[in-house]
DNA sequence: CCAGAATTACACTGATCTGTGAACCACCCA
DNA sequence: TGGGTGGTTCACAGATCAGTGTAATTCTGG
């Protein structure tokens, strides 16, 4: 299985039609030959780059992820205003979400893989680990003093706007303008408004 | 098929076993030989009561989406104030979520099977909604004059909470906290607390 | 032009999956 | 006693799946 930095073009144009495929038909339900046919490769030249459908799977969450996290770290770093920054994954959430319309991958990817030993588990556990260790620093660097709370409450707010997307409620406006406002009043009382304890 | 009403203690035992293994291990990962073997019974006899795997399916997610709402309206009904009532299903997800530890059935169902026009999205979509619409309910109930984008929020808080369960964060608390406190500001400004537009 | 790497073509294995056919058996009720 | 219903047994069809072996071919950099 080689490393990311040695991947070909071909293996590319095969990880491009596995992400598009894994994720709008679910993992388990796309085989091998479906990837090679969509990617206009073969068969073995996708054993050749990723040695198995479990790297294969690996490579295309791993790839997600780093996506996912570009987007939004670009979306934080457009902000001039620290404040607006810290709700800033909600806006790059509705980006995100034009083309991204079956709900989280991750979440889907640990339905179908059960097992808690298979690499993708990490993946999936990190994504959402990262996400809350931003939502804090991003609290803290506008001035919340206790941004440990505030930052659960967001991710609970971000993934409930994932999960309710394929509903076409709009709830990510309203997930957004509930997160705006959590910010404002942990500012406004020193992040002890609301919290238990 | 037959109808549930002629189910048959065979098939109530195949029934029962598909449903832990489905969603301990994934609809398309458990094949019907699995599920004959676990409960004991033939899968000729899976066939004869259910005619299909898709249609166990259907039956497995049907019985349990009805297991469910039987418990979130038992808690309800436990609610002398009608305010706590209005985040009883918050309640109900903390005795739901001591044995189903995989998340929400319904999301972990579509992620596997993408295809809408499956008997499946229904029953999810069917779920969804009529959680929502029990929210408005009881927000209604409660006194509370703008009920709708209530019931949208405390939708995506429920969610929230139950896409971050594998997480091992308190997650709950936190939403159930929150969803409190919604309600609560909701009455006190008569529903337009923080509401957009 | 050449060497080595990447890719192709294609046949194949062995496992697993859903679903079926048909004979047989056990129980219950009339 | 005799059906009828529900369950069993077991072999099997047909499809699909992940993954492999091998030889031929194309691409690319020196």
């Amino acid at each position: 299985m080689p490393e990311e930095r040695s991947r070909t073009p071909a293996g590319q144009r095969i990880l491009a039609a596995a992400e598009e495929l894994f994720y709008e038909r679910g993992i388990t339900a796309v085989g091998v030959d479906l990837i090679a046919e969509h990617s206009g490769l073969t068969k073995r030249t996708l054993y050749n780059q990723f040695g198995s459908k479990d790297h294969l799977v690996t490579a295309y969450l791993t790839e997600r992820d780093q996506r996912w996290r570009t987007l939004v770290r670009d979306t934080v770093d457009a902000c001039a205003d620290p404040v607006e920054a810290v709700t800033a994954p909600f806006a790059a959430l509705r980006t995100w979400g034009r083309t991204n319309t079956r709900g989280c991958a991750f979440v889907n990817a640990l339905a179908e893989l059960p097992d808690p030993a298979h690499p993708a588990h990490r993946v999936a556990a990190d994504q959402k680990h990262w996400l809350l260790d931003l939502f804090r620093e991003l609290a803290t660097a506008a001035g919340c003093a206790h941004p440990a709370p505030l930052a659960t409450r967001l991710l609970v707010l971000h993934e409930g706007a994932l999960a309710t997307q394929p509903l076409a409620l709009d709830t990510l406006a309203e997930s957004t303008d509930l997160a705006r406002g959590l910010v404002r009043a942990s500012l406004r009382t020193g992040g002890r408004d609301g919290t238990r304890r």
